[in-house]
DNA sequence: AAGATGCACAACCGCATTGTG
DNA sequence: ACACAATGCGGTTGTGCATCT
């Protein structure tokens, strides 16, 4: 049974949006709030349908939108972030504040992407190309390359964790390093991820803290920035990882509490200090992407 | 000066997932 | 358990502007 068209085509606007559309739907939302998206041009007195209200609201209109230019930081980020989480822009999003995935995307495709193929990086792979060229995958790396990889990082971030751990006081609710928290992490999409990150699949994808650890799954994941598949558990269609998104970190390890949205965004900067293979050094020659390296 | 081309970004489309009755 | 509506997401396209020839 095909799917009903979101709205009705008919009468209904497309195409870039004016500032009088603008100015309607921002005053509607900060009046009511958005509501019900499908509804919300009826009420509103748009001829748009919800999606592109949705979508205008989302990516442009919000209050919290940080415009302008990305900074070297968040370049860096998105590149990091990108080997890690491959194209899923929602996710990379989400540890941008004020950044959209369109956005966010937009950078990727246009501007670093770009850098990255100059530098002679594969920006799907984040590995140096070898003579090959783009298409060919990189020199193999052994699983057990990741293992230690992982291994490293999950010594460095447990360390680090168990330091910063000594500045958090309120005893009662203060943050204390969970035993099973890299455990979780490792079974989360971000560990699976980690694993796949040089598209190094392994059928034993348990964790390396644990190989008793039975809950692991493996499922159909292909390689992160290859593929951006699937790599919530028990997922068999590519983009079924979507569900954790959002709140990726914080729903991935812990079953609830605070404890674990403070713990994930440790994590995922753990995650990030730990210099895989991402030589960012070249971000640092340029300014902006507004000045191209040599190519 | 005018047309061609390239680039950046906003917006759209279609599919997947989630929520609800 | 099922069907359907609503929403979220990623890929792709369209449009306007800048630069080149």
């Amino acid at each position: 049974m095909g799917r009903r068209p979101c709205c009705e085509r008919k009468g209904l606007k497309k195409g870039p949006w004016g500032p009088e559309e603008d100015e309607i739907l921002i005053n509607y939302i900060n009046k009511h709030g958005h509501g019900s998206w499908r509804s919300l041009p009826k009420l509103a007195g748009l001829r748009r349908c919800g999606k592109s209200c949705r979508l205008r609201w989302t990516n442009y209109l919000r209050p919290d939108i940080k415009r302008g230019p990305f900074t070297l930081d968040e370049e860096k980020l998105v590149i990091q972030l990108h080997a890690i989480l491959g194209n899923r822009w929602a996710a990379i999003a989400s540890q941008l504040p004020g950044r959209t995935d369109n956005e966010i995307k937009n950078l990727w495709n246009t501007h670093l992407k770009k850098r990255l193929l100059c530098m002679g990086v594969d920006p799907l792979t984040h590995e140096p190309f070898t003579s090959g060229g783009p298409t060919t995958r990189p020199r193999s790396s052994p699983a057990t390359r990741h293992m230690a990889q992982w291994e490293s990082a999950r010594l460095e971030a447990e360390a680090r964790l168990s330091k910063e751990s000594l500045f958090f006081n309120s005893p009662p609710t203060s943050v204390k390093p969970d035993p099973d928290f890299f455990l979780r992490l490792w079974n989360s999409e971000v560990g699976e991820s980690f694993r796949k990150l040089n598209g190094e699949a392994k059928a034993d994808c348990r964790s390396p803290i644990s190989q008793a650890s039975s809950s692991t799954k493996c499922g159909s994941v292909s390689g992160v920035s290859i593929d951006v598949g699937p790599i919530a558990a028990g997922s068999s269609t590519p983009k079924s990882s979507r569900t954790e998104d959002p709140i990726m970190f914080d729903a991935s390890f812990s079953s609830s509490s605070n404890e674990s949205e403070d713990s994930s965004d440790t994590a995922l900067q753990l995650l990030l200090d730990f210099p895989i293979n991402n030589d960012m050094s070249f971000l640092e020659d340029v300014d902006t992407y507004a000045t191209p390296p040599q190519c």
